[in-house]
RNA sequence: GGCCGAGUGGCGGAACUGGUAGACGCGCACGACUCAAAAUCGUGUACCUUCGGGUGUGAGGGUUCGAUUCCCUCCUUGGCCACCA
């Protein structure tokens, strides 16, 4: 007997499937295809522990599962290495972001491989290589060409302590998602992807998507947020109109006054004619300083009453206050409400602490005023054009330059540039100049690459850290060619200046799992064919990213859609979250705490097969789950029963398995295979076990052997890589093929039919599953418990349901 | 406040479209092996019991021959989103 000592034989087999490229996907097959993909991990702390690998582990098995039932499979890894995560950690570790991240992969690399995983690491792609940023800003030049991608001065989430800003779902409760910095509405110009253009699709399609989780749909549909109303204006006695939005025109009767947002265009204008003119400069100041989070948080309502100003109410002709109140958002809408304190909470909050009355009043008929008011249906949304640009250093760079004057962009635009630029030139207007955005082409990207710099840091200014490199500025565009670079070659060169904000961490995210198709394609993103051929994600494991990551790569993909390089309209077929696992006292897993182990400790102690048996046992893929010592002790101890009953199988020589051992194998293999593929990998375990116990004690043979080794294989795939060998294969077992469910084999010994008396299980009796309501009656006839409850009786009812119960009624 | 989800032994959890609740594993107890311990193997393990049986899936009600599963009310708890007019 040989000990079962998974250090002798994990490193080996490891080696052996590197050297043999053994998962290595193949370019072209006849095979079905199957792309099971992992959200990528970014590389921002040292290492992992022992809760990351749970995901991974999940998508392997059912890799390797597919790859046995003769799939082309898919199952790449690659690096999300650019934005505020890894530039963060540079920053604090005093190195350049380019050290961290390299250091981290290879640390990140390492921990993946020990685990046996089978990635084809052939496809390898990291967001900040030159190779693929290049065309990360391909990608974005289509978002140009098609107008997707505009500059424009907004309100926009500023963070300070970070220096950059934000977009919406880059802020949770308030605060920045990463770090938890305080927020500021500012408006500042940035440059915006038009995501809004995509809203009714972005909802629409999700009726496209049945194998994805309701509450992420859901979830999506709120993000969005779009609603119907009408938008109209109230005259004001200043000739000022004030434009407003509601989804309830039938309140009109009951305005009682307007609020408008400090931030809008519409505030400035109206103070010029205020009587109280500091009064309001003094409240739009203060709403300034208030954080995001004091708005939201604090619910008392404040505003002023602009006065000397009154709106006129279209149906009474009455005056109406205006007042100035930040619970209105300049950035939803027209930036302006009509209050109806008698419906609205927050209009009556507000009426409230401002003394304004509240009327009753009876609805009028939204059509009529329609009508009468020339009011506008309009469809309006809750979700922001994406704010794409950071003032930040470790981002793809925008492939624009800017140049100055009309003249000089027609001119430029009779060139090759020509083809990549929008209907409406993207423009700027400073002091009296006026600068235009020109796509720097295909081409000549190389000349946009991020430059190596002295200091990366943020410099809290909008212009971003290039902005202090001379040498990125300022550069010369030939309108012959479209060439760019620091030097003008001749005297038709044009100046410009290159764009020094960069593109936030999502860009990268926003479609890798298209290059994953075709990751050594230099010439564009990836070729139509290999994406023709895989075709949408068939299952995309990770974190629940219900609104942000999700929503960013559907809208990525469509404008991709539109623009020919894809033919599908969805990118991910299936989504399965991940439940994280926590530290064993309930709590979550951090570093600080040192409430977790390393997965190199773990695997040194029980091996790489036992960790990822345990990961796939403690529970619901979904659900966390609490890590426990001793049920991983467990895992190995099943590890251990296995060993034996396999060798002791191989040297008893039994020429053919009993009915019964053939049977439970059946049932097992029906069972893995079910719970696989629907990822129930905690049920699929215990069926494994339940398959061992059934069959240790019966004669095997070599042939239910090598079946059960293979059901074990996509969970533990050295050690059943071993034993099949030991038994004489010189194959990998992870070739499949995976073992074909016969039911007829299924032997039902002793089948007893349980017998409910008034509701309560009482005896089982022995009639077979197929017998008949008379034959189950006369052996109840002869039965002594039967007796026992229905001597005397008079049975009313008697429900039978073949193979399952019989219910009595006395 | 809104939208989801969850509550089952000492613990992690299982239970198909309503059909034997507690699979599988851990832990625990006893036994075998051992000088002994560990490891391993075997047996038992929801609770109560006068050994007939009774009670049990957060609480209370309902539908049903039958409810962890469906419906209503409530409690506890987790997640996501929260001033969007």
């Amino acid at each position: 007997m040989v000990k079962f000592d998974p250090k002798k034989f994990e490193k080996k087999w490891q080696k052996t499937w590197h050297e043999n490229d053994a998962y290595k996907t193949e370019e072209t097959s006849d095979k079905p295809s199957c792309y099971v993909l992992d959200m990528f991990p970014y590389p921002s702390g040292s290492s992992m522990h022992v809760g990351h690998p749970r995901g991974y582990v999940a998508t392997d098995v059912y890799s390797r599962f597919k790859r046995m039932n003769g799939f082309n499979v898919l199952h790449p890894m690659g690096w999300d290495a650019f934005g505020l995560p890894a530039e963060e950690t540079a920053i604090a570790n005093k190195e350049y972001p380019t050290v961290t991240v390299e250091r981290n992969i290879t640390k990140f690399k390492t921990q993946l491989q020990m685990l046996g995983l089978s990635y084809d690491w052939s496809r390898e792609i990291n967001t900040t290589d030159a190779n693929y940023y290049a065309h990360t800003q391909r990608i974005f030049l289509q978002f140009f060409k098609q107008g997707l991608a505009i500059n424009k001065t907004m309100s926009v989430n500023w963070c300070p302590e970070l220096g950059t800003v934000l977009a919406n779902e880059d802020i949770v409760n308030g605060k920045s998602e990463r770090g938890g910095f305080p927020v500021f509405q500012m408006p500042m110009r940035q440059w915006v992807l038009a995501i809004t253009k995509y809203a009714d699709r972005l909802v629409e399609d999700l009726e496209l998507l049945p194998e994805w989780p309701d509450k992420v749909k859901n979830a999506q549909r709120a993000w969005i947020g779009k609603s119907e109303g009408h938008q109209f204006a109230f005259p004001t006695d200043a000739g000022v109109e004030i434009p407003v939005f509601t989804t309830k025109l039938e309140t009109l009767p009951g305005v009682t006054f307007l609020a408008i947002a400090p931030e809008s265009e519409l505030t400035k204008k109206l103070l010029e004619k205020a009587q109280n003119a500091t009064a309001i400069s003094d409240y739009i100041e203060a709403s300034r300083q208030k954080t995001e989070l004091d708005r939201q948080q604090l619910n008392v309502k404040t505003g002023v009453i602009i006065e000397g100003v009154n709106a006129v109410h279209p149906l009474t002709g009455s005056l109406l206050p205006i007042v100035v109140a930040d619970y209105v958002l300049a950035s939803y809408g027209t930036g302006a409400v009509m209050a109806v304190p008698a419906k609205d909470e927050r209009d009556a909050d507000m009426a409230k602490v401002l003394s304004l009355p509240i009327i009753e009043f009876a609805e009028a008929d939204t059509k009529v005023l329609g009508e009468k008011l020339d009011a506008k249906s309009e469809k309006r949304y809750k979700i922001r054009d994406w704010v794409f640009s950071r003032q930040r250093f470790w981002g793809e760079p925008f492939p624009i330059v800017w140049v100055e004057g009309k003249e000089n962009y027609d001119v430029i635009a009779q060139g090759p540039v020509g083809k990549w630029l929008p209907a409406q030139p993207v423009s700027y207007k400073d002091d009296s100049k006026e600068y235009f955005a020109v796509p720097v082409i295909p081409e000549y990207l190389s000349s946009m690459q991020l430059p190596v710099v002295k200091s990366y840091e943020p410099t809290g200014n909008i212009e971003g850290p290039l902005a202090g490199i001379p040498e990125w500025v300022n550069a010369f565009v030939n309108p012959e060619t479209g060439e760019v670079a620091n030097k003008a070659k001749d005297e038709s060169w044009i100046a410009v200046k290159r764009e020094t904000n960069t593109m936030p961490q999502w860009a990268g995210s926003s479609w890798y799992w298209l290059r994953f198709m075709d990751p050594h394609n230099n010439a564009e993103p990836f070729s139509k064919e290999a994406a023709k051929y895989w075709g949408a994600v068939d299952v995309y494991a990770g974190a629940d990213h219900a609104v942000a990551h999700l929503i960013y790569a559907r809208f990525w993909h469509k404008v991709m859609q539109d623009a020919g390089l894809v033919d599908y309209p969805e990118p991910f077929k299936r989504l399965e979250f991940l439940g994280y696992i926590l530290a064993s006292d309930g709590t979550k897993i951090s570093k600080r705490k040192g409430n977790s182990r390393s997965p190199e400790e773990v695997v040194d102690e029980v091996g790489a097969d036992a960790f990822r048996l345990y990961e796939m046992f403690i529970g619901p893929f979904e659900k966390p789950a609490p890590w426990n010592d001793n049920d991983l002790t467990g895992a190995k101890r099943f590890l251990e029963r296995v060993w034996r009953f396999a060798e002791t199988t191989i040297k008893s020589k039994v020429a053919t398995s009993s009915e019964p051992a053939v049977s439970a194998l059946q049932k097992t293999i029906a069972k893995v295979e079910a719970d696989i593929e629907s990822f129930k990998f905690n049920t699929a375990v215990s069926s494994l076990m339940i398959g061992l116990n059934e069959m240790q004690d019966e004669p095997v043979a070599l042939p239910e052997l090598k079946q059960f080794l293979k059901l074990l294989a996509p969970f533990v795939p050295h050690m059943a890589e071993e034993l099949w060998q030991m038994t004489g294969e010189t194959e990998s077992i992870h070739q499949g093929p995976w073992p074909k469910y016969d039911a007829s084999l299924i032997v039902e010994d002793n089948f007893m039919l349980p017998v409910q008396i008034n509701g309560k299980h009482r005896f089982d009796i022995a009639v077979s599953k197929t017998a008949t309501e008379d034959e189950v009656k006369s052996v109840l006839d002869a039965d002594d418990s039967a007796q026992k409850y229905l001597a005397n009786q008079t049975i009313k009812k008697i429900i039978y349901v073949p193979g399952r119960i019989v219910s009595l009624v006395i």
